[in-house]
DNA sequence: GTCAGTGCAAACTTTTTGCAACTAC
DNA sequence: GTAGTTGCAAAAAGTTTGCACTGAC
């Protein structure tokens, strides 16, 4: 499906959702879904802010995004994350499931799949509980700071060569 | 191993962590450990410091609290989770892993345990990566959301019958 | 015409920071 | 003695709220 075919349908989505839920369909709300359908990868609120300003098609408030956005999640087309001190949020519609590494030394996000993963966790029974949607969030050190680490570990070691 | 065996042990640990990084072993940080691992299941940075207050053994300022905690999740004795809107700690040596499912309606976060979930994430080939720990939160609703809105959607399909 | 939605600014909450005083080493 | 820590208060960062105005229905 190519990007302006899944604009168009996740706006029907929404419309759906609006009309569902007695609210209104303020050109606001559409100009923020299909600015978070151009983006690739996550934001935080504060990103999309500018991103708006910036391409001066539509001016929203902070307020409105904030309002729009649980909106957005209800309607089940962005997903909300919660790495580091801000929120981060992600578009959801034909996107791929996929999980998260963060280096607890840098703070670096990256993304990877994994169907086994997927399947054995979506195929989980849960008691009493509805699953909607997961996160994995995996903790540790990327590669860039593992070799950071070894270097100076090395040094470390070389100090104190008379602890075991 | 019981509480006062944990709590000794998890002294030690942080008193190497501090020793092996060359920080200071104030009573501050070790009142601070013995009352986290006092605590059960999840708390934040003002429960924590309320809970110390209470407990008049010491007085710790939050900003101590949070320097020490980062200490603590260095030190894999701590682990950070990011629900709500504060961020939520939880104590994390002789702890069994689990899960988190949370519900999107009340925000209530009840913990589970699946063996076969654990074994596949933890024996999941990571690419460039160094594990240490990971957060599975599982969103959806809980039992009680999915009654109350079972009950609503009846009363709505009453009121637009004709709709497919 | 009405009321949900918006923009703006102020308020609020959580976390970080600067600095003087303190204390573990 | 000295530099890492602490407490306090101020600041910063992120989010929510109150209110007057606007515009979708």
């Amino acid at each position: 499906m190519d990007n302006q075919n899944v604009k168009d349908t996740v706006r029907q989505i929404f419309t759906e959702y609006l009309n569902a839920n007695g609210h209104r369909k303020t050109p606001e709300r559409y100009a923020i879904l299909d600015t978070i359908y151009s983006i690739d990868g996550h934001f935080d609120i504060d990103t999309l802010f500018s991103l708006m300003l910036n391409q001066e098609k539509f001016r929203v408030s902070r307020a409105t995004l904030y309002n729009t956005i649980i909106l957005l999640i209800n309607a089940r087309l962005v997903i909300k994350h919660q790495f580091g001190n801000s929120s981060q949020y992600e578009k959801s519609y034909n996107c791929n499931t996929h999980h998260h590494q963060i280096c607890m030394q840098c703070g670096s996000v990256s993304e990877f799949q994994n169907n086994d993963l997927q399947s054995v966790i979506a195929n989980t029974k849960l008691s009493r509980f509805q699953l909607s949607h997961y996160s994995l969030y995996i903790y540790g050190l990327c590669s860039k700071c593992m070799r950071a680490r070894k270097r100076k570990k090395v040094t470390n070691n070389n100090n104190k060569k008379n602890e075991s």
